[in-house]
DNA sequence: CATGAATGAGCATTCATTCAT
DNA sequence: AATGAATGAATGCTCATTCAT
């Protein structure tokens, strides 16, 4: 049964604590704690913790996927959809929560040797490239496709630095100087 | 006596591990087996593992802010000499033991509370904010102050997203990618 | 319903992996894992897994005393018969999982305080020496009661001691030694 | 240091309860309580569970083997000394917290894969083997070197049942059939 | 009769830090 | 200034068993 109440219920507890206070720092300890669920029950569910992790960054992802999707189909197709990923951002650093990406900060906190755990945030932010790229396809469907992805990325890179940079200097500025530079190459 | 060889073999070791490993992951044991010297004469030099944390991000900030003046001198006066500031981040990249920001990575790493390590880490990225503010400033200084500070600010995010996303994707197209933006922004 | 279809599963299963990895070693999540139900299924038909363990051991001495003596029946009537103890014994230490003695082992791994099953084990090698004891009085039965017992409990030593040995020396040397032994005291 | 007061009082402790209630029912809780220190201790002396059962091994040779040997030079040169080993083991049994053979019982605890543990009980079985052959040669040493050794592994077999079924059957008679064929064998 | 879910107590091991010398 | 030894608290994980359905 992939899917039953305790699950989701302890995938929610880790993935706030992993999210706010890291995953090193997060012990099973505390999950079963705040939770409110015995060890062995976990354990019933997640044969370990790089496996709450893994249920922790997919969930994440699927919660923006769909959130950012809705977010920037309210704006006019267009440059201002691509504007509205740097206004999500914002919204997104004013959660009393924001403690950046979490892909980011796992990829940072785990073993060089965990690969399952990289892949999937390496696919994750790949998917997040390949958004990036139909948004910009939707705008100026006249380039070339390598073209279009050349310009993903750069878009993509100025989300990540203003999602890390905001985060590191704990304003918006980031975010505002990206969406700035967003908006001199798309004019 | 706050420079002893002992203490700089310390934060060498500890230095490369920290680096390489992530801090959490690395184990006091672990730093003074590698250094071959006793547990309490690592303690006799510094109070707590946090201490030695706060000496790495130095120790990591003086050479590299040494090595980018050195690199970037090296080319033409004017945007060259921005340039070259992503010439040095593949570079860097090159190297065996890369492993992306070390205060991105630390940051992420430390619990929220830690202010002396954060503020330590902002510190740092404002300095190195301010020495792009100075390359711009050596190019078109007819600028106001203020427009140098965001441009400044800019070609830093560029710089964090590359670094952080080189190693994320274990690739060069980061870097590549911020580069060229950074030339098209500075046209 | 004493001899259930499910019941006589669940004993040979744990009886596989008792016998082979251990009492101490097999988890009951081993068990029901390795034959397909339910831990509630389990403990339907075991209050314990201890009582699995009487199973285990009773099933075990069944199939033993069940095939030694048609093995020995098969030999010449006389002093062979003793002889085919060992060449049963030869049969069994090749036999794939071969790990010793069952009651020896299971002797070992049970808490002292556990008599249920200490008694049991007593019983079979009890029993095994009054079989043994047969064969003696089938042979040679103008001596008496006494010395045949005397003598069994010495070919029972020579046999208990070459399974014991052939395990700890992964090999059929003790086995061959007994045997000559073993015919040394019968001429 | 491979000799502290710490790590032979650990030693010691652990022996005494690895030896009466088995190995795996000993856990390095029950130890650190007997041993009256802390977890990490025990840590700072033995790198694991595993390395502690090998110095109990060790631990328990030693001193079998001091003993051993000066119990059958007590005895006169000749066969004595052989049934001397004999007379040795019922004083063994007659220790209290008698339980059979440590060699036997954990290689019988051990997980098969456990190499290094196996490895320890061989050699200390084959060295005991040389022990008795040495024992020969002094008496009869008119036969050759391999009549001598088969004699050695026999009297070994009568040694290691009696050990063994005198604890299984809680009384001594294995000790004393061992020692009756033993006698008669060397007649 | 069978089940999936839950549990408390326990496991071996590691952590950063302190202390007496 | 340097050390080896000791520590309490926490780590991730497994155990045999029970319970509601």
């Amino acid at each position: 049964m992939r899917h039953s109440k305790v699950r989701d219920h302890i995938v929610t507890t880790a993935s706030n604590l992993f999210y706010s206070k890291g995953y090193n720092l997060t012990g099973i300890n505390e999950i079963i704690k705040e939770a409110g669920i015995a060890k062995a029950t976990l354990y019933n569910h997640f044969p370990s913790k790089e496996d709450i992790c893994i249920a922790y960054l997919q969930s994440k992802n699927v919660t923006f996927t769909k959130d950012i999707n809705a977010f920037v189909n309210e704006a006019a197709p267009g440059k201002d959809r691509i504007y509205a990923l740097f206004e999500f951002l914002k919204l997104f650093f004013d959660q009393k929560d924001f403690n950046g990406c979490w892909c980011l900060n796992t990829y940072t906190e785990m073993p060089k040797e965990n690969e399952t755990v990289r892949e999937e945030i390496q696919q994750q932010k790949n998917d997040f490239i390949d958004f990036i790229k139909e948004l910009i396809v939707e705008n100026h469907s006249q380039e070339s496709d390598n073209e279009n992805m050349m310009l993903a990325r750069k878009i993509y890179l100025l989300y990540e630095g203003a999602i890390s940079e905001s985060k590191l200097h704990q304003n918006t500025w980031p975010i505002e100087a990206s969406l700035s530079l967003c908006k001199k190459i798309l004019e």
